[in-house]
RNA sequence: GCCCCCAUCGUCUAGUGGCCUAGGACACUGGCUUUUCAUGCCAGCAACGGGAGUUCAAUUCUCCCUGGGGGUACCA
């Protein structure tokens, strides 16, 4: 349709500013960089910022620290610049007004005056008539000069587009032909009255300014496309290609969105992660939730599913999208994760960890306040584990001062108390053989606890289980050698001690 | 209502007329490993929405039905 051949590849992500990145709208971002990436285009980020009723306070910070989690870097856009800037909408409003002219000149848009109420009276009658279209294009138009005189008087005037009688067929990269018939959209308003541009037309100028080739967006904006496709005809623009990617829903098929937060915090239950940022502060890495969602919806055509952004930029092609709607699946998530975290670079993984504790809520603060060298020791010893909080909750007792541990009477009582505190008697014994013990390491201390089962002829669990309860007070821990060298030999004496002065008289 | 898109295990998906006794992954079930919690390993369960065609042969092509989704704003 266009020839775009030869042409460099320039993707945008255009977010609205109302609130945190979408885990949807990542997807979308996701896609769009990886086809800038993978041909050497580049990415662009605009802000579409032209309804001011919706606009929230620092949501644009807030999406840009998103895309950096996620590892997508923009080439143009805010805090980067640009060529084609302002990259915020708000700010272009001259550039929309000198292409709304010429609309209105060559009679393509023209002046609307209708009240909302005459607007509702339309579209009652149009449904009570069964008709398609709502909007009954005036007849005759006001001129220029009368909706110019229409907006000195303080009247609400609006801008609408004079959609042209005629089939209009988008060539979509992914559904492929989709023919709208002529006369099945109305005269679309392109300027509000406020001045601002609507985004219908915001997008086809700045797309077109901003030299876009290819937009990939959500399927909700397929049937946008034709209205888009018929306002470059009439400004002469430059159709780019168009693909429409599937809708992610929940697991119920409901769409994903932040009022499920809502609505589970009104029943007691946890909030879903809806947002990027959910899923940051809940203990994903930013690997696995790129990989999994760059999965539904794209395949690499084997049975591979392990992907690195790096990995991704390889694989990924257009046309290994799909049309099917995907529901996600956050079981799958948490596989992704526990895999990612098993195989990441520790170096990063760390770093990924302390993402996690300044970013999240609810950490002792002792754990944010720790010793980074004992942080790391500690992420260490919890291999296998599937999100950060489970990190936490194996080793978070580490942290508490010693007299903080708090006994769970469960544990205390199968494992300490049961057959007249036989696990008791064990933690006095080995008081004395750890004191004893000059290398506090994992080999010296597993090989005392080896060779006192030896010689009672006893299991290791009945050792390892009374030491890890009277240390962390309860029976989760990472292995007894490596909880015992990370609590160092001081903190453990002392917790032992401590236990043991709890022991209940026989 | 009207317009548009979609349709393989519970979920994400492979499949492009015979290689399909439909493959992989998650979940689930059973087993193994294990000093706790996890992890890991092995095995099993499980799908082509329905109906007409086309063809020697349809999961794969066509049509209808059904189902799901999207749009129908001075929101994007």
């Amino acid at each position: 349709m266009t020839k775009l051949e030869g042409t460099k590849v320039r993707v945008r992500f255009a977010p609205s500013p109302t609130g945190y990145l979408h885990i949807g709208g990542a997807r979308t971002v996701l896609f769009n960089w990886l086809l800038a990436r993978k041909s050497g285009g580049k990415f662009i980020l605009r802000i579409e910022d032209t309804d001011r009723s919706r606009h929230v306070g620092d949501s644009v910070a807030k999406i840009l620290d998103d895309l950096r989690w996620l590892g997508m870097t923009w080439d143009e856009g805010p805090e980067a610049g640009g060529d084609a800037g302002p990259y915020f909408q708000s700010e272009r409003l001259s550039l929309y007004n000198e292409h709304l002219a010429r609309m209105l000149e060559s009679g393509d848009a023209y002046y609307a005056l209708e009240t909302p109420q005459e607007l509702e009276t339309m579209r009652e009658n149009a449904r009570a008539e069964k008709r398609i279209l709502s909007y009954d294009r005036p007849s005759p138009i006001p001129t220029i000069e009368e909706g110019e005189a229409a907006k000195r008087d303080r009247k609400k005037v609006v801008v609408r587009f004079k959609m042209p009688d005629e089939d209009i067929t988008v060539c979509d990269d992914i559904l492929g032909d989709v023919t709208l018939k002529s006369g099945q959209i109305e005269d679309f308003v392109i300027q509000k009255s406020d001045g601002f541009p609507t985004y219908h037309f915001a997008c086809v100028v700045d797309d077109e300014l901003m030299k876009i080739t290819h937009v990939l967006r959500g399927q909700e904006h397929l049937m946008n496309t034709p209205k888009h496709v018929a306002m470059q005809r009439s400004l002469g623009f430059t159709t780019p290609h168009y693909a429409h990617m599937p809708v992610i829903f929940n697991m119920n098929g409901s769409k994903m969105s932040k009022r499920d937060k809502e609505k589970a915090l009104k029943n007691g239950d946890p909030p879903p992660e809806i947002d990027v940022n959910d899923f940051r502060v809940a203990g994903y890495l930013p690997e696995a939730v790129v990989n999994f969602i760059s999965l539904l919806g794209w395949n690499p055509g084997d049975d591979r599913e392990h992907f690195s952004l790096g990995e991704l930029v390889e694989t990924f092609t257009l046309d290994r999208v799909g049309k099917t709607n995907a529901k996600f699946d956050r079981e799958k998530l948490l596989a992704f994760n526990t895999n990612w975290a098993a195989s990441l670079d520790f170096g990063l993984l760390f770093k990924a960890f302390c993402d996690f504790l300044s970013a999240s809520e609810n950490i002792p603060q002792e754990i944010r306040d720790a010793d980074e060298k004992k942080l790391r020791e500690a992420l260490k010893a919890c291999s296998g584990f599937r999100i950060f909080p489970d990190v936490i909750k194996k080793v978070g007792f580490v942290f508490a001062s010693d007299n903080d541990i708090e006994f769970d009477p469960k544990a205390v009582k199968k494992v300490l108390a049961k057959n007249e505190n036989a696990g008791y008697a064990i933690l006095d014994h080995m008081i004395t053989r750890l004191e004893a013990l000059a290398d506090w390491s994992v080999g010296s201390i597993e090989r005392l606890i080896n060779d006192v089962c030896e010689a009672r002829d006893i299991k290791m669990g009945n050792v390892a289980q009374p030491l890890r309860v009277a240390v962390s007070g309860s029976t989760i821990s990472p292995a007894i050698g490596d909880t015992l060298v990370l609590l160092g030999k001081k903190s453990t004496l002392a917790r032992i001690r401590k236990c043991l002065m709890n022991r209940e008289p026989k």
